[in-house]
DNA sequence: AATAAAACTAGACTAACAGTATAAAGAAAT
DNA sequence: ATTTCTTTATACTGTTAGTCTAGTTTTATT
């Protein structure tokens, strides 16, 4: 990323965590950000386009620190799952996100909407995939209503939690009293009655197509091209993924270790952005790839 | 309520619900309800001022036509809760409330955000006591853990459907859908464990101890005789009501009986606003004292 | 090294807005 | 009849988002 545009996220979030979205002003960032306003307007044609930046930041953090929770474990660990999603809860603590988030969420801005309705349906896919990699292919049909179901219990404990006990850090006990209740609920009825919703009823509502496995490739390659440059020492990482990503089957096993170790090769380089992205290309190309083996 | 007042508020709420919250201009208010500005700010200090009232009103009116639905109908009865759930959506639809509520739940307003944590306890409350007399007294510890995930599962599944769907109506098919998992969460495993979360809790964190039976009972007399008045031809309740408040055990049928024929009866005159009022300060005093005689 | 293209700065400017203030007209109460 | 409260109309302050322009600095290209 841009080195000038980090500057203005950096001072934005800053800003955000210690005053809130709202009463944040556009100058205030400029000031902070010791930049500008044309600079400002150049990247981000509003306030809200930069907090979607720094949003979008954050998922693939999130993203990036489950994977490496998943590193090396058993899928089907639910213990594994739980810290996944401690995950969202602490980056969010860190960051002073959940005010953020909530600023956000009820906004009448339509692209943040749309933004935020995209996150959300990520992690409900997400979410659907990790409890049936847990409960067994057999939930399959109502994993989504499962899913849902598991969402709402975590979000709306965390909520009052936050309310309750805003003091004590019960992240986890709260994550687990939700899991106890959706394993519970999923153990007495798997099968029974048919599923409320469905994963087409998502796909419909983002307006995406799932892509093809062929274009989250090309997606791959193209952002690696963009940092393959020859000074950099990771260079016979990028060949290798492109390589191996020609071939027939992709060995899915290194291509993962791959990224797992680039992605810590990269932390604090220029790069750690693009390799992010890519990176959390990689992982749903991968998901999508044992899917299918599965079946 | 006073004229002024009610035209403020009317031409607010149709301005919010045309043109969204944030997109509202004071100004625009003062333009619709035909008012100065003088006259604006003499009833509210800000826009989230008023705000504030419309979600009171309408918080009103959802306990009103709450209590019409269970009227004469058992309080075990599953059917009804279903119904009083659905009137919650249902009033949002008709004032296209939902994106009201959204737009004020990220607000960084702190008087905004206590109101809203207020009425979502209220709410909690309520599920957690239904919860109680339609599964029996025997989830007792457990009813505000089950509040809690029943309205975390409906949130949950209002936003997605609302998201997917939103051309049909499935708010009736929706709540069943929670009911139905939380019933099978109640059946299976009532009893078992300890309580996650518990009714002090929120006491602790609304900063309000329950109002004794007393001070509801003189709130009640108070503001009847705000508008105990000669001219009135509903005198006789008044009357009544405050003398059986007076004995050591008012009958409760009675006056649950009297609130539901009085709040008709003032339907669309100026005293509907403070009927609504005692009435639901009634209802509270009602539900404690049920409460009490079961134990 | 010269030049062209881009990114950037500084600050002026407009328009919208919240909220305050005031003076005068009108209504209600005593 | 007089006082008190409410309401109006309008002016004013101060803040904000966003546009625009003219000039400067940095970067890439030849």
């Amino acid at each position: 990323m841009n080195q000038k545009k980090k500057q203005i996220i950096d001072a934005a979030q800053r800003l955000f965590i210690k005053k809130g979205f709202s009463s944040t002003s556009i100058q205030d960032i400029l000031d902070e950000a010791e930049i500008a306003k044309g600079t400002f307007y150049n990247y981000f044609s509003s306030k809200n386009e930069c907090l979607m930046a720094i949003l979008e930041l954050i998922s693939e953090e999130i993203i990036q620190e489950r994977i490496h929770l998943a590193y090396g474990k058993e899928r089907d660990d639910e213990s594994v799952f739980a810290a996944q999603m401690a995950v969202r809860f602490n980056i969010d603590k860190k960051h002073n996100l959940m005010a953020l988030f909530s600023t956000v969420r009820g906004s009448e801005d339509k692209d943040l909407q749309a933004f935020l309705d995209k996150q959300y349906v990520m992690e409900l896919h997400w979410v659907a995939n990790r409890l049936k990699e847990i409960y067994g292919q057999e939930i399959d049909s109502l994993s989504y209503d499962y899913a849902i179901i598991f969402l709402g219990i975590v979000q709306q404990a965390a909520y009052v939690v936050k309310r309750t006990k805003p003091s004590i850090d019960q992240t986890e006990a709260m994550i687990q009293f939700s899991l106890n209740r959706i394993s519970s609920l999923i153990e007495t009825q798997s099968g029974v009655g048919n599923a409320f919703f469905h994963e087409e009823d998502f796909y419909k509502f983002l307006n995406v197509e799932e892509p093809s496995l062929d274009v989250l490739k090309q997606q791959i390659v193209e952002t690696l091209n963009e940092i393959n440059e020859a000074r950099f020492p990771e260079k016979e990482y990028y060949a290798f993924i492109i390589e191996e990503l020609q071939r027939e089957k992709p060995r899915m096993v290194l291509l993962e270790s791959i990224f797992l170790t680039l992605s810590k090769e990269v932390e604090g380089t220029i790069n750690e952005g693009k390799i992010r992205k890519v990176s959390s290309l990689a992982w749903r190309l991968i998901e999508r790839e044992k899917r299918k083996r599965l079946k």
